[in-house]
DNA sequence: GTATAATAGTATGTATGCTTACTATATATC
DNA sequence: GATATATAGTAAGCATACATACTATTATAC
């Protein structure tokens, strides 16, 4: 009779715990360290510090965000002086980006905290367990990206 | 020379593109079923339709979020008419809440799309690796836990 | 060449999710 | 029983995240 539903198992819930998780250690790590950066505003930067000069929509493209978020995170990235954005002269809709030298300073400083900060969301995994979660997320994402690309 | 930081292989970054591919599927499904219910408003639906008369607090803690959040959710669902809200009377700070007969019918008919949208989240793996998943999310946050609580 | 569709970005609004500070109440200490 | 401490909830504020509708510009169709 008591058809319990346990949050518990759910994938939903377990992987927005965990998505809670990986944000707190973030933001823990970050203020440790002394940084003013967010997990999106990292992987923005990261992004240009890859390829740069691309604009804001393939930059959404590229770390899996909608437009309208990264217009917001763009514009505290510019105010924050690490990134530059400016009308791209073929194709006046679009505002090129790059980093400033501040920003690749930053990036710079970051990349080794953050690399640190990763193995640490899955510090109770083994590093076999570890690599079997990281495939199978792999794998139900690129599901889902066929699916809608 | 080329440190090549990818975000494909970070879990932080895997584990943030599941929770938007969990939520968008949760969304998709209900706008489908012509349920108003987010995530956490199902998640506080389910927690109080297993455990009635719960504080805000109490109810926080069972799902995973903070006070201030649950405060906002609570609102809602009061304005929606789904639950009920009143100050206990053996502790005045304290809000006792317990779902209204809409609440019960609207999760007792959310219960089953919900349980169906979970299989979705991971439809690109199979039933072991689905399993193996969802045992090392488990384990993953129960370490999490314990270092907190 | 003009009407149409597609695309880049912005604006607006809703809902999380969190922190910090605050009020009200309850508990513990002395 | 006054005082310090802890707890429940709210308030304010920041930063996502997303949908939808809008403007400006470009590409396409005819």
């Amino acid at each position: 009779m008591n058809d319990q539903i346990s949050l518990e198992i759910m994938p939903g819930h377990l992987i927005r715990r965990l998505n809670q998780l990986s944000t707190s250690i973030f933001q823990i790590r970050m203020k440790e360290g002394g940084f003013d950066v967010t997990s999106v505003q990292f992987a923005a930067l990261s992004a240009l510090g890859s390829q740069p000069q691309i604009d804001q929509a393939t930059l959404a493209n590229m770390i899996a965000y909608d437009r309208a978020t990264i217009g917001d995170v763009v514009k505290r990235l510019v105010q924050k002086g690490l990134i530059e954005r400016r009308v791209d002269r073929e194709d006046r809709r679009a505002r090129k980006l790059c980093l400033t030298s501040a920003g690749k300073d930053l990036l710079a400083d970051l990349e080794p905290v953050v690399l640190a900060l990763q193995g640490e969301i899955l510090s109770a995994l083994s590093e076999q367990e570890h690599d079997v979660f990281v495939q199978l997320a792999q794998k139900a994402l690129l599901k889902a990206e066929s699916d809608t690309g």
